[in-house]
DNA sequence: TCATTGATTTCAGTTTGTGCAATCAACGTC
DNA sequence: GACGTTGATTGCACAAACTGAAATCAATGA
């Protein structure tokens, strides 16, 4: 992790997002507010480094593993080898990121365009097998809805089980939730 | 809608969000900076004024509809109700507005993040209806995954049917993405 | 030694966003 | 008609985020 990033990291854990200025991150780092900007696109940037990191790894899990699967099986699949790779160990340090971003909305929009842009990545690779591009999105969006509630439950002081587990569970939740009952009385209000 | 709103939506539709100067927003609709700073708490904001409004309309209806309907069930139904109030008739400005969010980064994270604040209102309204916490969550997000297929899908040009059906199709292609096959397998890799 | 390449810096400038005090425009009341 | 209240608007001064362009510095290798 380079120094601007630490230094960041840090500051924001010191006195929170807002009360740190980039003027102060780079002076920490020994650096300049030019050269900040020039590593980052914007203050919040530094914090999601890890993020590409991750997408690149899901893709890769989600292209090796052959056709056989169901898709959304596939992709938790994907997402249980990932969270193995780059969370299970680091259980610490992701846990205090999320709090510096809960602290902060403008760091939550950030996170939330990660995800998005995550989303985006296992479609293109959904389709990359072969399903039609919405299927792909929808299957892609579900899989991040599955990932998003484990790692909610992961981050809790009460759990200790591994991530992988609760992907399980949390894809488990989300088959029964949707499975609940007949979808024909949508119809019926007007008939 | 505001002389500041109006002024804005022309001015990003004529040379997108960045180009346009918050200055420039203000001396169109014949103020100040300083009172289009009153208004919105930043630049972006002076685009999602309706945002509330649906979010009071989804709730109401929510609560409305007595708790016999499984949730996730109650929970289109109560995004059809609102939609039909709120969006079905403004077809067009929907679409432009989606057109000026869907041109830049830095809207879409608004976006992005109004859509989680929906989310969240949706959840509490669910508690209220005795959902555990874990649950509601679970099946509000499922919900606005619905609504954000059926959405994408309402402003595309080929498109004609109103969005009450599309809600519909969305959900029943989630249904059929999420039943698809056993979640046995994920235990077994590691058997 | 010298040229190249990439990272860093300096500098000057625009834009966003905020705090505070002043002003303006109703509007009802005496 | 004078007067005070209330809320919206404004002017001003300023912090902080971000950008473009040119200069400098530090390897690195020919």
């Amino acid at each position: 992790m380079g120094r601007l990033q630490a230094a960041a990291f840090e500051l924001f854990a010191e006195q929170g997002f807002e009360r740190t200025t980039v003027a102060e991150i780079s002076r920490r780092a020994g650096l300049t507010q030019r050269t900040f900007f020039n590593h980052f696109a914007d203050k919040r940037e530094v914090l999601f480094g890890l993020g590409s990191e991750f997408q690149r790894e899901i893709v890769r899990e989600l292209v090796a593993c052959a056709g056989t699967l169901p898709p959304l099986d596939a992709v938790v699949r994907a997402l249980q080898a990932a969270s193995d790779a780059m969370f299970e160990e680091r259980r610490a340090v992701v846990k205090r990121r999320y709090e510096i971003i809960a602290a902060n909305p403008e760091l939550q929009e950030r996170e939330l365009r990660k995800q998005a842009e995550l989303t985006d990545a296992i479609a293109a690779a959904l389709r990359g097998r072969g399903l039609d591009p919405e299927t792909a999105l929808l299957t892609a969006s579900a899989g991040m809805l599955v990932q998003q509630t484990a790692v909610r439950r992961w981050t809790q002081p009460a759990e200790s089980r591994p991530l992988r587990e609760l992907l399980s569970d949390a894809l488990h939740s989300l088959r029964t939730i949707a499975a609940h009952a007949t979808d024909q009385w949508v119809a019926s209000p007007e008939t």
